[in-house]
DNA sequence: GCCGGGTCAAGAACAGTGTTCTCGTCGAGT
DNA sequence: ACTCGACGAGAACACTGTTCTTGACCCGGC
């Protein structure tokens, strides 16, 4: 076992180590999907057969998990959406349009534990750290690169303009050449996209629509209008 | 029974113990408005001078008392839209949708522990009780009968077979004659606000849009036009 | 061969939490 | 005057996140 020498070993000892991360996470997911939001430590550990202390060997703190859940959940998101919206041929705005949206909502509502983490209250001591602005941004980015292909300039009020200068830097920080008009109009969708998803997964709706994926759909496609998309 | 003596006895005991709720809620939206979304009772008893069990003489439980506030915070978020609302013309449809929304938006951002508690992610163990949904449908009632003095049906695709058949049930329980475009474009819209307004009390726009007050008048004019709104 | 360094997990401890139960105390009604 | 009910305090229980100490283990170097 020698023969491969030290370089394995260490290697070893991180793989090993890397994977007791996967497994934490995992463990973790668990509990938050059968119980509610408040993940406890001490509970993963149980389901681990360790105890509490020993998972600190692996992160720093509680928050130091949560923020590896989120980044996780907010990959896992963003790529359920792009995978979606890649399936779509690429000359249907709006088959690639709803095509990401409905694979938020179902995401969303297969893992509403985790949506929780990304989308609901945040988290009472919990500050969002950096590293979490770039995967939660997919999806937006994904909505603005669909509505930048749109053939037509969306018709309806243009944005007043100190709007208009925070969509110009936003474009700017993109580095794109999207219109302000269309980033105003994706930005509008996002916002509905979430909102309605929230409202699903927060069960606001459970009595009052029944047809929610129609519901959904409709509502999708009248933002599709509303950002041009033919 | 036999004279006001009695009378006035058991009612002043029920004023100060009506008293005493109030107090204990006022202390806990106190420690709410400071501290995070995780209410502390031992915290609020100590605010309150007293101990913790003390408490349980008023509230059967941390969540009874969550209830509690939830529905004061219902009533007072749609006593500010109704109020915003009624202040402006009759006539001015646009101007009374605006206000409430923008209504909603303040107060939200006045009382961002108190809205988390109403729409950010459900309290764990916690399920919303019955009492909380008279109270939670005030804004989205006020909304849909804006949208119900609109003069023209609303443009745009009707909404599909199924969704009509949500709509018409809710428009039954409701014994209002509103169309179901209009109540579809009020729920549309209603969804949005919310959405929006989660995103900016939840800090999701903090480094993305600077004139948020513009970004949101500006998003519910869009909303206010799709629902027909002159 | 053995020995030191490093990694790991366990366990105890501390400060918190919600909740329940018991035990005095005090005030009002009969 | 006595009784009964409400009230608040305090202890206790089962939890929580976090820190620190202790002991076991493995692996490379002497």
């Amino acid at each position: 076992m020698c023969d491969t020498g030290a370089v394995s070993a260490s290697s070893l000892r991180a793989r090993v180590r890397s994977e007791m991360h996967q497994e934490i996470k995992e463990a973790a997911r668990r509990r938050l999907a059968t119980e509610g939001a408040n993940l406890s430590l001490r509970a993963v550990a149980r389901d681990m057969g360790l105890v509490a202390s020993a998972l600190y060997r692996y992160f720093p703190s509680r928050d130091a998990l949560l923020t590896a859940l989120i980044i996780d959940a907010y990959d896992d998101l963003g790529e359920a959406a792009a995978e979606a919206e890649a399936a779509v041929a690429r000359d249907d705005l709006r088959g690639r349009w709803l095509a990401a949206c409905h694979a938020v909502r179902s995401w969303a509502l297969a893992h509403p534990a985790e949506y929780g983490l990304l989308y609901g209250n945040p988290v009472p001591g919990y500050a969002a750290p950096p590293e979490t602005v770039v995967p939660a941004s997919k999806v937006i980015l994904l909505l603005a690169a669909i509505a930048g292909e749109a053939p037509d300039v969306p018709a309806g009020s243009p944005p007043p303009e100190p709007v208009r200068a925070d969509l110009r830097r936003l474009i700017d920080d993109q580095g794109g050449g999207l219109s302000e008009e269309r980033l105003d109009r994706a930005l509008l969708a996002w916002t509905h996209l979430f909102g309605q998803v929230n409202f699903e997964v927060f069960h606001r709706l459970d009595d009052m629509v029944q047809a929610r994926a129609e519901y959904f759909g409709h509502h999708m496609g009248l933002l599709a209008d509303l950002a041009g998309l033919p």
